[in-house]
DNA sequence: ATTAATTTTGACCAGTTGGTCAGGTTTTGC
DNA sequence: GCAAAACCTGACCAACTGGTCAAAATTAAT
């Protein structure tokens, strides 16, 4: 009785996850591509080496290779990741919005990201510096028609006599310029501070100094001071 | 009589820097270090070969060795390089200069900086994301000191009511982030700008846009507009 | 239970890498 | 002019790299 009770109890769904076919398959490529984000960040794209992923990742090099492939293959499958992960944060950034609340809750964000997933930040730092031979094609399509749709919410902000005129590229490269460098450079900016690392009120401070620039940049009002 | 005439001639200058003692290693060091930078800003430190540094160069491998002795020398050759470039830049901002001139003009300085030494910027950057091993002494003493100098600066801005109370870190952290921004992911900029190079007038509107942001950020006014 | 499909892995390989070195050439100092 | 110092470089090497493979072990499907 209890047995059968059991099949439909809470425990099925984790017992499902463990033993349906393809769970290894999807632990394992898991495991390579958190371990391939790390190295890849930490020393970029030729000096990540398969054999340390693999060590990372706790499996053997031969095991990488059979699930990804070639090196490419994997560093592409980081950057997938990615990509998807950032593409979804400009969603908020609406005609109807609010402009100060929708530009402070975007930064915000950015700066959590940051705050969050690092490394993530620095994989795609490394890949644009190096020339963005791998994601050409995503900047020239996904990216620039996504910034082109949030260009028209700024502009029509401006119609709408909400904000200051402002350049939309210009404008977007200042925010994921200083909301990034707080993954990017954490390095520099803790040495700056004094820390080994950076504290949550660190992040608060960036954030709010990013916010505070980025609105009045706008001629957008900011804690009521100077305007 | 014309040879001991030529001898105090307008040539001389010339004739000793190409025959003084020591020219040759002169110029050859200088030729590999900017083949380095080229190379390290382009493939970052572990992408980069001697032997691609060398040909770039136009000299053979075994030479570049016998000028730096080992790859990491050469790169701590070429960091030094750019840290001796970066660090005066910040010499104009005085206690007594008036900030919305020396921030506007620091902030140019940087952006003009970025399009004319791109690889310099990348360099560094690389060595930050990879987390400092090369540079780490540098941050915590030169630029921390240099940093704190400043801070004073600014707090004597504030304290004179020049500017509104600002985090000087944070500050330079944004301003510096905008600003090579522009460097190190150019290609993301120009393929959202829609070309395959940023043009000059790129550079001036990314300029401005990173001036009054800043400005208004501490108080200040930009163009008279929202102010 | 048995077969088929998937997964695992040590051993191996050809190409590349940073670095060395001996013997040569050129430049410098006198 | 000549010895010493500086400079040059082809040939070489041990270590490492991404990638392969075949045989074994495990998991899935019937």
């Amino acid at each position: 009785m209890s047995e059968t009770a059991a099949k439909e109890g809470p425990v099925k769904e984790a017992e499902k996850e463990e033993t349906a076919p393809g769970h290894i398959r999807l632990r394992n490529r898991a495991l390579i591509l958190k371990a391939a984000e790390e190295i890849f960040a930490e020393q970029g794209y030729r000096g990540a080496t398969t054999a340390a992923i693999a060590e990372r990742a706790g499996l053997p090099k031969a095991n990488v290779h059979y699930y990804f492939g070639t090196k490419e293959a994997l560093y592409r499958a980081v950057l997938d990741d990615i990509l998807t992960l950032w593409l979804g944060e400009l969603d908020r950034l609406t005609e109807d919005s609010d402009p100060a609340e929708a530009l402070a809750d975007y930064i915000r964000a950015k700066i959590r990201h940051s705050r969050e997933r690092p490394l993530a930040s620095r994989v795609y730092a490394n890949e644009m510096i190096r020339g963005a031979k791998h994601t050409g094609d995503f900047l020239k399509s996904d990216l620039k028609s996504l910034v082109a749709a949030k260009s028209k919410v700024l502009e029509s902000w401006v119609r709408q006599g909400k904000i200051e005129p402002v350049d939309p590229v210009h404008l977007f490269s200042v925010i994921w310029a200083a909301t990034q460098h707080y993954a990017d450079f954490e390095v520099q900016v803790s040495a700056l501070v004094g820390r080994r690392q950076l504290a949550a009120k660190d992040y608060d401070t960036a954030a709010e100094t990013v916010v505070r620039m980025v609105l009045r940049g706008c001629g957008l009002s900011y804690r009521g001071a100077a305007e």
